[in-house]
RNA sequence: GGCCUGAUGGCGGAGUGGUUACGCAGCGGAUUGCAAAUCCGUGCACCCCAGUUCGAUUCUGGGUCAGGCCUCCA
């Protein structure tokens, strides 16, 4: 069973081959630290800690290395310094941390490196150097600018040519530039933004360039998989390929691209700049992170998906049943781990097809409760827990999933109630077990008696 | 203006040239002291117009609508 991957580059799905199955490369642009993370931001995160998942249960952990950076130079980032009057790295190493918290509570594994921009400038410099003395760059006006006219494959990513673009020009042309297209290897800083020596005067790198240095240094060239959201194809995506081909006459740069729809809040993109975003940091406290894994994974990681509450309410139930499932097929029975059904595999080898996917926990699921006997639903359990742990979901308690966040006083109060209700039922006192009942259910908790008494509660969350 | 996606039932969301995906919600039944959970059953759909076809939600063309990229952006 093979894993085939959309290409964009290809515009068509392939079969997924790797340049060494013994060292599996795969490269995600990170974040630009100067602010908190949108769950529109999480997408790409959690849709490639699957793919990351996929490629370690195939090739084995440690085959596979996962490159994801973190962008700590940058005009935002120099600005919010500037107006807080502290250094970069106070801004960058703050949001840095509750990035990888923030993604860490979406059930997504760290990468196997995090480069970070600003410790890989001298491999920037260099590749600017060899850039110019390949004649695909040119230093103007204190600036370095790549010669897009030089690389005859550019545009072929994005699928527009140098032509198009110029038609369609809603860029400022700088009148250092050859062409229009041409972009920012190496620019000046502004005054009071942060510098760093170059042959070409004191400046800091253009963006596009960062990945390019640190993929080259951290997985090596070429790599198998490089992906990202869908907006960065152009420009950011199209220099790198350039850059990179360009440094090394022409050679191959990334065998597959894969990039990601959008969130959308209203059918309209979430993002930064029209201010209509929702914080992973502010959601986390409202929805368990599972929960908005699962909202996240919902539809096909290629398909736009607005973002709403009631998906997230959805996403919760969805999950409030298979833990169910779990929490009854649990007790006291041999907990096996299991293997990872085929349906699952085929399902995620298929680009990722994540609704399939959850269909097939259902039927797993299905399969736990619909069990003829007590060794059968065990391992009918594992299977599931397995598929589960693939695509990180399910590793929790089921009672704890239920319980949620609740403090220790309330816990004490709510099993006090159970034990007088199950004092009342044991007298047969229904109007008093009843009104117990009701007193629980006013506190947000549902009760479920099983065959021997209470079995178990759960507490609803009546935010969500 | 150039380039590119998508349009499926109350909601989310797959898929297919001819047979109910799946989940949530609804309805009926079983079960339960009550309830929940669970199990069984069940209603509801494929943007519009043409074409190809024995047959199209699925293929082709046109249209409408929505969204994205071309500027920082996941």
């Amino acid at each position: 069973m093979t894993l085939a991957i959309y290409d964009t580059l290809a515009r068509e799905k392939r079969a997924f081959v790797p340049a060494d199955p013994k060292r599996v490369t795969l490269y995600v642009c990170g974040p630009t630290v100067y602010n908190y993370a949108h769950i529109g931001n999480a997408r790409p995160v959690v849709v490639f800690d699957l793919l990351f998942r996929l490629l370690r249960e195939t090739y084995g952990a440690r085959a596979v290395l996962y490159g994801r950076n973190i962008t700590d130079v940058d005009d935002k980032i120099n600005q919010a310094a500037i107006d807080q009057g502290v250094d970069i790295s106070a801004i960058t190493e703050k949001f840095a941390a509750i990035y990888n918290e923030d993604m860490a509570a979406l059930g997504a594994l760290a990468p196997t490196f995090q480069p970070r921009a600003t410790a890989h400038i001298g491999e920037m410099v260099d590749m600017i150097g060899q850039l110019i003395e390949a004649g695909h760059a040119y230093p103007a006006d204190g600036h370095v600018l790549f010669d897009t006219a030089s690389f005859a494959d550019y545009g072929q990513l994005s699928g527009r040519t140098l032509d198009d673009m110029i038609a369609g020009a809603r860029v400022e042309v700088a009148t250092y530039k050859r062409n229009p297209a041409d972009f920012v290897l190496w620019k000046p800083s502004k005054p009071g933004e942060p510098v760093w020596e170059s042959p070409w005067g004191e400046g800091r790198p253009g963006w596009h360039i960062e990945c390019s240095a640190m993929i080259e240094k951290v997985l090596g060239l070429p790599i198998d998989i490089h992906g990202g959201g869908h907006d960065l194809i152009f420009p950011h995506h199209e220099n790198e390929i350039a850059q990179s081909r360009c440094a090394h006459g022409g050679a191959p740069f990334a065998h597959y691209w894969m990039h990601n729809g959008f969130l959308t809040m209203d059918t309209e993109k979430m993002s930064k700049s029209l201010g209509n975003v929702r914080l992973v940091h502010d959601l986390i406290k409202e929805a368990p992170g599972e929960a908005l894994r699962w909202a996240l994974l919902s539809a096909h990681y290629r398909a736009p998906l607005d973002w709403t509450g009631d998906l997230i309410q959805q996403s919760k139930k969805s999950l409030d049943r298979l833990y169910g499932v779990l929490q009854r097929a649990g007790s006291g029975e041999l907990d096996t781990e299991g293997e990872v059904p085929d349906t699952i595999f085929a399902a995620l080898n298929d680009d990722l097809a994540t609704p399939r996917a959850m269909a097939e926990l259902f039927a797993l699921a299905k399969e736990v409760e619909n069990a003829p006997n007590k060794g059968a639903r065990a391992v009918a359990r594992g299977r599931l827990i397995a598929a589960g742990r693939l695509m990180g979901f399910l590793q929790a308690d089921p009672n704890a999933w239920f319980e949620g966040q609740v403090d220790e006083a309330t816990r004490k109060r709510v099993e006090s109630l159970i034990t007088a209700r199950a004092d009342a039922r044991a007298a047969k006192d229904w109007a008093e077990a009843d009104r117990i009942r009701a007193d629980l259910t006013e506190l947000g908790f549902d009760i479920l008696d099983g065959p021997g008494g209470t079995a178990s509660w759960r507490f609803r969350d009546i935010s969500l």
